[in-house]
This record gives C-alpha cells, structure tokens and sequence, in this order.
RNA sequence: GCGCCCGUAGCUCAGUGGAUAGAGCGUUUGCCUCCGGAGCAAAAGGCCGCAGGUUCGAAUCCUGCCGGGCGUACCA
C-alpha cells in the first residue's frame, strides 16, 4: 500500500534532487527519513552530508595532507559539518520559492521538510477510515509461500517452547498474507519415528489397559513417553551423575577410598569395586556397560548419598569464597546449590534403583517394536493410530484456543516411503553414497568447497529405517512439486541450523530452482528460570496449564474491574486478554534470543504487554460509542499539538512497517509497531480531550480516534492478537 | 578445531549507518469531581563486553579478543 504520506515522501527527494542539479552538485541516491524529533511530522534528507564531504575532501586535499591521521579526521568532520549546513540552507531556500511544504529548513546540515499536517491528516484518516481492515494491506503478489510451523510431536507433551513456534509462524503467515503474499500455512506431525515407539513401547510393557482421563489422553502418553525414556537411559543418567561429580568436586574424589571400603563390606564384588575406584579418583569417564555386577551400582548409590549430604553440609559451613583468594588455576568449589541439584537427581534415580538390570533388555525391546512398525504389524500399527489421535485431539484443541489453522497437514508417516525412494535415486544420481554402511550426502566435497560448512547429512539408517532427513528431503519435494511452493519457509528451532542448512543444499544439488528461495526462520530455545526444559528431568511447563493459569487470573480481574458484564462476555474477553497476553510475551522478544519464560510475568498484565495494547483499544472504543456518526470529510487538522502529530505519524507509518515485518520475516517488528501505537494513544488520550473539545477540533480528534482504533485492530490482528472493545 | 547466536540502565529487553541511545519491571515522589488508574507524570539509573578499523557520521558495518549459549554423520 503506497501512502499519501510515502507519495510526498517521494516528491520531496525528487524536488531536492532538482535543486541540487539546479545549484550545480548533480543528482544523487539518497533515502528519506522521518525527523527524529518529537512532535513535528516531516522528512528529512542528509545528502548535503555525501556532497560536502567530497568537496572538503576534494579542495582541502592540501591542508589535510600535512596532519596527522587524527587531526586530518578531526579536520574533516568540522569542515564537513559547516559545508553541509550550508548547502542544506541553499537547497532549503530553493525548495521554499517551489513550495507546496508546510515549511523547508536546514539543521543541523539536514534538510527537515515538514508536512501539511491539515491536508495530509485528512487524507490519512479518510484512507484508514476507507480501507478498514484492510489499512496497511499490501499489493497482492504472485509468490506462492509455505510457512511450515508448529511440528509437534505426537505421543509427547505440547509445552511452553511449543508455543514460540505456533506463535512466531502463525504471526508471520498472517504479515505475509497481509504484506499481499499467496500463503499456505503447513503443520508436519512427527508421529512416528524413536520417540513413538518408545512411547508404544513403554505403553505395551507397563501401563497396556489403564484408561487414561478421557480429556488428558494426549498429556498422559506424554508422560509415558517421559517415563520411557527415563528407563531406557536410566543407566546412562546414573553413570553421568557419577561422572560429573567426580569431575568437577575434589572432595568426590578425595572420597573415594572411604566409599569403596564401604561399598567392599556390602557388596564385595572387586572387579566392580576397583573400576569405580580407579575411575573416580582420576576423573576418568565411568561406562554404564563396564559392570561385573548387576547390583554394584544399587548398593553404592545410599554410599553416594550419604557423600552427598555430608559435601552439602560441609559446603554450607564454608564461608563464601573470594575470588581473590582462590589461587590462579585453582578450580572453583561447588556452591551449596550445586550439591542441592545434585542430590536432586540422586533422589530421582535413587527411586529406580530396580531398573538398572534391566535397561539392556529394554532397549532390545524397544528395537524390536521399531520392527513391529517396519513390518506393518496390524495390531500394532492400530494402537498407533489409536493413541495418535488422543495426542491429534489435544494439538487440535489448541490450535482452536490459538485461533491457529493450516491449510495444508503433512504427516511424518506419510512420507517415509517416498522418502526411501529418494534415498535410492540420490544414490542412482551419485549425490549420495554409501558411507561407512549408510547412505550419505557429502555436500561440501559435492559443492566443491574446501573449507567443511555443511559436513555430511546421512540420509537412512544403516538397519534401513528412515531418519527426519529421509522424511524431510521427501516432504520439500511434495511442496515444491505438488504445491507449487515459490518460496518456503521453516519456523525450526535454531539448533536444527545446520541441518536444514543441509537440506535445502541437498535440494540445490538434487537440481531444485526453488531451494534459493528456501529459509529457516530460526529462533532460540524457551528456558525456564530453573533451566533448560527437558522432558526426562521432569522440567517442562507445559502449554496447557499455563493457558488454565493465564485465562483463570484475566478472569479475577476483570470480575474486579468490571462486575456487572455478563458472564459470557467476562469470559470471551479473559480469553482474548490472557491469550493476548501469552501471544504477545512469545513475539515481543527477537526470535534470536534465549526466551526465559516466568509465570509470573505471564501472569501479570501490566506494563509492556498486550493488555496495555488492547486497553488503549478499549478505551477509544469507549470515545467513539458516545457518537453516532465518524466524521471523514473537511476536518480541520490545525493547531495540533505535539501529542496528536506523533500519533498520526505512527498511525501513517503502518503500512511500511508491515511491508519490513514481511521482508525481514519479522512479527517482532509488528509487536513493537502495535506497542509503539498505544503508547501514543495513550499519550494523546491524556493530553486531548475529545468529547469536550469544540468543534472543528472535536470531529477532527473523533477522525483520529477511529484511525488509531483501526490501526490497533490490524497490528494485533497480524499477531493473531484479539481486540476487545470492553475489558 | 570449525560454524552460528547473544553481550545496551539493578533485572528483562527494544533500537532501519544519521541529529539528544529508549521501553517495561523494580526503587522514590506525585495524579481519579474531568472520554475507564490494565492508565499517566516526574526522579534516579548507561565506558551500548574490550581493542582496533571503515565512514563526514558507528550501539548498528569489518577484524581481533573476552564472557555466555548452541550446533558439529545413523536424535528430532
């Protein structure tokens, strides 16, 4: 959408070209920019700056010659700052005697070109008025895109990080489609690959015929999918607990004689015994495979307890250690919070001892329900689909609340097969080979590059079952052949970097125009206070809960503030706000930057937050209900004050930041746009009063209250944010 | 080793090579007889990690270093 505002923009950089070819400095390429100060809507141009440093530089060449670096700089830059004011005054002069600008001045060596604020305000608010939800929309555009996002994992628990995604993607279809982009919005559902059977696995051996809570099907197989694989690397968590303290606490190690004589006189098996020994007194890597003995490890794990709590009570008698004092070199001692995490997971793995003997067998079951699902078993691939749909019903259920829909579902299942043919023409075609006993492509000696930047993707397992990259080559055709996608777009977690990286260089080498134009909109993990979530440690928030959170506390408050709405009423605008608010906190924050996620601050609606935003909406709602008719025509936009410029300045530069949100990829660009906006109002709503203004001012200031109301609508309408006119 | 990301106010973060680096939270002090106080105003708080370079001009671009995170052939 190209704005009066853009138009005059234009005209302003085409008439000071005129002048500077008409005073003799030739044409240039230069950009307008919007003058940076508060209270005036203008544009402005630092041209005069390029010319008069190549005149200084051209006729001082002499004088500059003879100082030394320094001062030549310093030289410069004041001979330059005088030169382009005074060209700036030239050109503004000329542009005067054309006309046809509020006013033309030179500061600062800038030349500041100020706005008719009565005309062009008129023409912005009749265009936002006119064009309604469609204000800021973009030229339609013939590129087809594919966002795919979401992802998730059936069989596995729908957690906080999981919303970044659906956010970030579902904001960003949204700018796209908005910026005039043809967009299909693609969900691809991992049900199937280690994690399903797993899943399955764990389900069959220990939990087949409990009836899980009907509405939490998809959560419980979620905490199946966690017990399984806490008991299939039971053996491994032990012996990394064993590992990290024997590498990073001395007094571990120091210990070590003492817990082995403890541990001789209740289990005497001495090959066992002398292994630990050895390998924690040297802080030497303990293999979870190196045991004699089944029981070793069930009957030292009290022994390491007890360590544990005496190193705990030993640490908090010490006093705080100074940086200082510790000698240079010198490691640092474990914190009382160190052996308090630590002794965490010794209680946590303390509780399984009984499965220790039994991981290996488990894991040779779990690969034989692998062969279940390559065989085709019928039951078995029943009970998949069975339990996928419990997990589909969740997922649906909150797309629904998000107000999320795709056009287009891939499933992983769907794909392996094509997935293995490709493998075999990749093979046929040269650009894979079989590389110590699996198919691989080795794209960076393929490209030619000598320097390694992509490695080497392997394409299939060597037992023939299919990996992600199987799949995911297979599915990046089907969007390019079958859904004639121009340009796709992955919203992948940054750590999947490289190896989309890779894909979409298979693709290139494979002979696809179409892998230019692929991109990885990456953003950064979602952590929690306490740490990294990971599903096995048990440190997972998971989506739901925090939904039940958010929209029960946006209910207590608007029982507060607003008693008498119906209870319906109450309850849609809780959720407009509490998800509003949910949404906002994912996008508010840039995509390449680690998320901490804090309950409490999602709870809390105050400040730099979508609440904020959705007020400054409700309470212009609440001006405009109190007339009857928006007066569009023959306002009188004059006399403004500093508090309504800025505010039609910003409602003038949506356009062109939605048009950057879409080229950047960039939701983050909208959240602060739509943040930027209420604040405005807000600042205008203090300062100008609008029912009470006579007229002309009232109707004018009514124009730009609905302008602004608008414009709010769109912005948070492009973060799938809701609006509600009471809250 | 190599590669990517982050480093800005006490904390969490915005910031398109341009003029005086901005918000929120927290702290202190004010503002509801006035379109809704989920709001507003004021104060305090900054070697924009460090050092060079490019440029008339650098938080922004380039190089090196420091600190933190992540990735690096059969997990997804």
């Amino acid at each position: 959408m190209v704005t009066t505002f853009q138009t005059e923009e234009r005209r302003a950089a085409a008439l000071i070209n005129d002048a500077l070819e008409a005073l003799g400095y030739g044409r240039r390429e230069f950009d307008m920019r919007a003058i940076p100060f508060t209270g005036v809507w203008g544009t402005s141009a630092s041209v005069c700056y390029q010319i008069a440093t190549e005149q200084v530089t051209a006729e001082h060449a002499a004088e500059l010659e003879g100082l030394s670096k320094k001062e030549a700089k310093r030289r410069t830059q004041e001979l330059v700052r005088q030169r382009a004011q005074e060209i700036a005054e030239q050109v503004a002069a000329r542009l005067r005697e054309v006309g046809g600008f509020a006013s033309v001045e030179a500061t600062n060596g800038y030349i500041n070109i100020t706005f008719d604020t009565d005309r062009f305000s008129n023409e912005l608010v009749r265009a936002v008025l006119t064009h309604g939800k469609d204000y800021g929309r973009g030229e339609p555009k013939s590129e087809r895109v594919m966002v795919e996002y979401s992802q998730p994992n059936t069989h596995k628990a729908f957690h906080i990080g999981h919303l970044r995604n659906v956010c970030l993607g579902n904001a960003l279809s949204r700018i796209m489609r908005f910026a005039g982009f043809d967009v299909l919005e693609a969900n691809y559902i991992g049900d199937i690959g280690l994690h399903v059977i797993k899943t399955l696995w764990c389900y069959q051996r220990f939990h087949r015929g409990e009836e899980p809570p009907r509405e939490q099907r998809g959560r419980w197989l979620g905490e199946i999918y966690t017990e399984a694989d806490q008991r299939l690397n039971y053996r491994q968590d032990v012996v990394d607990l064993l590992n990290d303290l024997a590498r990073n606490d001395p007094a571990f190690r120091e210990a070590v004689d003492r817990m082995m004589k403890e541990l001789w006189r209740a289990h005497p098996v001495g090959e066992d015994v002398a292994y630990l020994l050895g390998q924690i007194a040297h802080a030497r890597e303990i293999k979870p495979d190196a045991f004699y003995d089944d029981a070793t490890i069930a009957h030292f794990w009290p022994i390491v307890g007890k360590q544990l709590t005496q190193m705990l009570e030993a640490a908090r008698q010490r006093p705080p250690q100074q940086t200082a004092e510790r000698a240079a070199g010198e490691p640092e001692l474990p914190t009382p919070a160190d052996y308090e995490a630590w002794l965490e997971r010794w209680e946590r793995l303390a509780a399984h001892l009984d499965w220790w003997p039994h991981v290996p067998e488990w894991q040779r079951e779990v690969r034989q329900t692998f062969q279940l699902w390559e065989t085709k078993d019928p039951a078995f691939v029943a009970l998949w689909k069975e339990t996928r749909d419990w997990s589909l019903e969740e997922f649906n259920r909150i797309y629904e609340q998000l107000d999320v829909h795709f056009d287009v579902w891939f499933y992983e299942s769907e794909v392996e097969e094509l997935g293995r043919q490709i493998v075999q023409e990749l093979l046929e075609k040269g650009i894979a080979e079989i590389s110590d006993g699996l198919p691989v492509v080795k794209i960076d000696e393929k490209l030619g590059l000598e320097k390694e930047t992509y490695r080497t993707l392997p394409i299939l397992r060597s037992d023939g079952t299919t990996l992600y990259s199987t799949k995911d080559l297979a599915l990046t055709k089907i969007k390019f052949e079958q859904y004639h996608v121009d340009r796709a777009i992955w919203v992948v977690d940054v750590r999947q970097s490289l190896y989309l990286q890779q894909i979409f260089k298979v693709m290139e080498l494979w002979g696809f125009a179409q892998a230019a134009k692929c991109y990885h909109l990456s953003y950064e993990t979602v952590m929690l206070p306490t740490g990294a979530m990971s599903s096995r440690s048990g440190n997972v928030v998971l989506y739901e809960d925090v939904a039940d959170r958010v929209l029960r506390r946006a209910r207590e408050i608007i029982d507060e503030k607003n008693p008498a709405l119906p209870d319906e009423l109450k309850e849609r605008i809780a959720r407009d706000v509490g998800l509003g608010s949910m949404k906002y906190g994912m996008l508010m924050r840039d995509n390449n930057r680690v998320l901490v996620f804090d309950i409490e601050e999602a709870l809390s609606f105050e400040g730099h937050a979508a609440p904020y935003i959705q007020y400054a909406h409700a309470r212009a709602c609440r001006i405009l209900e109190k007339v009857d008719t928006i007066p569009t025509e023959g306002l009188h936009f004059v006399d403004l004050t500093p508090e309504e410029i800025n505010l039609i300045q910003h409602v003038a530069a949506f356009p062109s930041d939605v048009e950057r949100a879409a080229s950047e990829y960039k939701p983050l660009v909208i959240a602060n746009y739509v943040y930027e906006l209420a604040k405005r109002f807000n600042d205008f709503y203090r300062a100008c009063p609008v029912l009470q203004a006579p007229e002309p001012q009232r109707s004018a200031r009514l124009a730009l209250v609905a302008a602004a109301r608008q414009t709010l609508v769109n912005g948070l309408g492009l973060l799938g944010i809701a609006a509600p006119e009471i809250m």
